[in-house]
RNA sequence: GGUCGCAUAGCUCAGCUGGAUAGAGCACCUGCCUUCUAAGCAGGCGGUCGAAGGUUCGAAUCCUUCUGCGAUCACCA
């Protein structure tokens, strides 16, 4: 056989048997496709045709219209072949069917060469992978430098909203993604913990809230600390217009105002160490922690490091000083340092303030340098931050890779569009969010009103169906918000709530469910090679599909993208479904067929859980 | 104004390194539950891929210009 030469020789295209998968097809270390095992015999067929050499050879799935599994792009090699393009197809087609086993048949379509693979192959191949555990996954190597994700970073004055979940749901996913391209990851999180904005709410507390608690009122911690941020801003609107009428300008009124000079003085006095203050701050930011951390449980999301930003606002002055040193950073007259990135296409961008303090910047250099030291085998890290920050890392990185760290070149800002609302952005302040908790709430309701009336859950307990519910709607959930390409920006309508049928998670979590039932119900062994030599089209199909996971992972973890891995999963779920309604699988009436038929059920539903494991979906035994 | 991003069916979105008549879901219309879960399946309707040029055998995809929307350009974070 042509193929069974060289390094290839492990490819089961080349092997009657099946007994050693574990080589470079299934590890995808290498990355092995069906294109690339064909690429070389075309290569030969072309040597051996028009003793020509081509280094590159064009392939795309074939056209559901057309016969065929995969197809050559013929036009290409008329720049060097002289030849028409059907005559050429036809030369190269005929050969492959005379040479290579696997190549069952062809045609030509105008500039394509379609073919047509064999049953074998793909017998072959889903015999190689239907008991694989973790089918796709990629081991992580311990030699390879690890992945730093860092999401969520929220702040601690107020609870956690839409576009977190968003912020939440990526980053998890991103991070899931990556270890399942076989990388080491961290997780984390830098707090913004300090600052006027956690200064308003601890000031409003104390003036309108003192003897309130979480215990005292029941409310979660971040929601309490919620509401008093607001308190401030209605007291300090209140006052600014008392200033206003009092003949202020706006800008006066708004510098002046006494609540705000107050909350600067707490500031300061926080800066200071100020023990009743520090206390206090001590005491809110745990409500906050406390009630964060329920939201972060009923998201699934987790962390394995967290940065607190009282801990890191000081890190990066040494650095800055080292860039000086270095002259990449140049000290202005009033004693602040920037850096001039006019070279770059970019403007000049201030690293420390006149009076010494930190910025956000210098923050932010001092932070990665600090998480690198932590975890030493760090070699890269991946940024989940809204789109409105793109310039700020663009300069970071910048910053970074010019102090001349191994490092910085593999830093991602993972930059994702806002969730806003029919009226607009989302503002806390004005009390127009989608608060978190409450969205999940409502998906779960949603979950359980459907579920009931379908009414196919006889036998759950409560505390099943609870369960369930949640898993249902934290998947809809889930599902539509990771399906969208991250840079796009969603508008989200609580109006209309987000569905439960066609392209959404639980339709796909429904044939998840199906196929759990089917193997319930399957009381034979199904665990040997089923004996069957041809496939029905829609089991070839599924096969096909099944086959791109690997490199979808892949691809998805290139691109930081969950939408290819939800994506992904739809068409294998669509295809399964057509399958699923157009054969018997429990009522096949040849045992071997229907052994093969649930084999491929069981390996598409252990597909569909890995994939939404990658987006931190759950998948339900019913629903 | 400078920079960056986005623009595909009425709505929400796919469309890989350029490749065959641009694909799904929702909505609307037709069929299919006394065979494995109808949150399903099969089919119909629906598109000058924001506009105009250019590159190419071939462009939704690459380049240029323009339009619209968004973000950003702080000694805020």
């Amino acid at each position: 056989m042509l193929w069974n030469n060289g390094n290839l020789s492990c490819f089961p295209i080349f092997k009657s048997l099946h007994n050693d998968y574990l080589c470079a097809l299934y590890k995808f270390k290498d990355k092995m496709t069906l294109s690339q095992a064909l690429t070389p015999s075309i290569k030969k067929a072309i040597q051996d045709l028009f003793d020509v050499t081509i280094d590159k050879v064009e392939f795309q799935a074939t056209r559901k219209e057309f016969e065929g599994d995969i197809t050559m792009v013929i036009f290409p090699l008329l720049k060097i072949i002289k030849s028409n393009p059907v005559e050429l197809g036809n030369k190269i087609g005929n050969y492959l069917v005379e040479n290579v086993a696997e190549v069952a048949k062809f045609n030509v379509v105008s500039g394509f060469l379609n073919i047509v693979i064999s049953d074998a192959y793909y017998l072959n191949f889903f015999n190689g992978i239907k008991d694989s555990v973790k089918y796709g996954f990629v081991t992580p190597n311990p030699e390879e430098k690890a992945v730093m994700v860092e999401y969520s970073s929220p702040n601690t004055n107020k609870p956690l909203h839409l576009g977190h979940v968003r912020n939440n749901l990526l980053g998890y996913s991103v991070a899931e993604i990556i270890k399942a391209s076989g990388k080491k990851v961290y997780k984390t999180q830098i707090i913004n913990d300090r600052g006027i904005h956690i200064c308003k709410s601890m000031l409003a507390w104390q003036k309108f809230g003192k003897d309130q608690t979480p215990e005292s009122t029941v409310l979660k911690g971040d929601k309490l600390v919620g509401n008093f941020y607001v308190a401030f801003d209605k007291a300090y609107k209140e006052e600014i217009n008392q200033l206003m009428a009092e003949g202020k300008t706006e800008e006066e009124a708004k510098k002046q105002a006494p609540i705000i000079l107050e909350a600067q003085e707490m500031l300061r006095k926080w800066e200071a160490g100020d023990a009743e203050v520090v206390a206090l701050w001590k005491t809110m930011n745990q409500w906050v922690y406390d009630g964060f951390a329920e939201t972060y449980k009923n998201l699934g999301v987790d962390f394995d490091s967290y940065y607190y930003e009282s801990n890191t606002y000081l890190l990066g002055k040494d650095v800055v000083q080292i860039g000086l040193e270095k002259g990449i950073f140049e000290k202005d007259p009033d004693g602040s340092v920037w850096i001039d990135l006019t070279d770059e296409g970019l403007d000049r961008k201030i690293v420390l303030r006149s009076d010494g303090t930190a910025v956000y910047m210098t923050q932010d250099i001092g932070t990665a340098i600090q998480r690198v030291k932590d975890m030493p085998d760090v070699g890269g890290m991946v940024y989940t931050v809204g789109n409105e920050q793109d310039y700020h890392f663009k300069v970071l990185f910048l910053i970074l890779k010019k102090l001349g760290f191994d490092w910085a070149d593999n830093l991602f800002h993972l930059s994702y569009g806002m969730v806003d609302l029919p009226s607009g952005k989302m503002k806390s302040r004005e009390g127009t969010v989608v608060d978190a908790d409450d969205l999940m709430k409502d998906m779960s309701d949603t979950a359980q009103q459907i579920s009931e009336e379908l009414g196919k859950l006889d036998g759950y307990s409560e505390g099943e169906k609870a369960r369930l519910y949640k898993t249902i709607g934290m998947g809809a959930l889930k599902y539509y918000i990771l399906k969208v390409d991250p840079k796009k920006r969603i508008l989200f309508n609580p109006e209309e709530s987000v569905d439960f049928a066609g392209n959404t998670g639980p339709f796909i979590q429904y044939t998840y469910a199906r196929i759990q039932s089917i193997i319930r119900k399957a009381d034979f062994d199904f665990s040997n090679v089923s004996k069957i030599e041809t496939l029905h089209e829609k089991e070839k199909e599924l096969i096909k599909q099944l086959e791109l996971f690997p490199e979808v992972i892949q691809n998805a973890a290139q691109n930081h993208s969950p939408a290819l891995i939800a994506n992904y999963t739809y068409d294998l779920v669509k295809e399964y479904n057509s399958f699923y309604q157009a054969v018997p699988i429990l009522g096949e009436a040849d045992l071997e067929v229907k052994i093969f038929r649930v084999q491929l059920s069981k390996r598409v539903a252990d597909t569909i859980a890995d994939a939404f494991r990658l987006l931190g979906i759950n998948v339900p035994e019913r629903m």
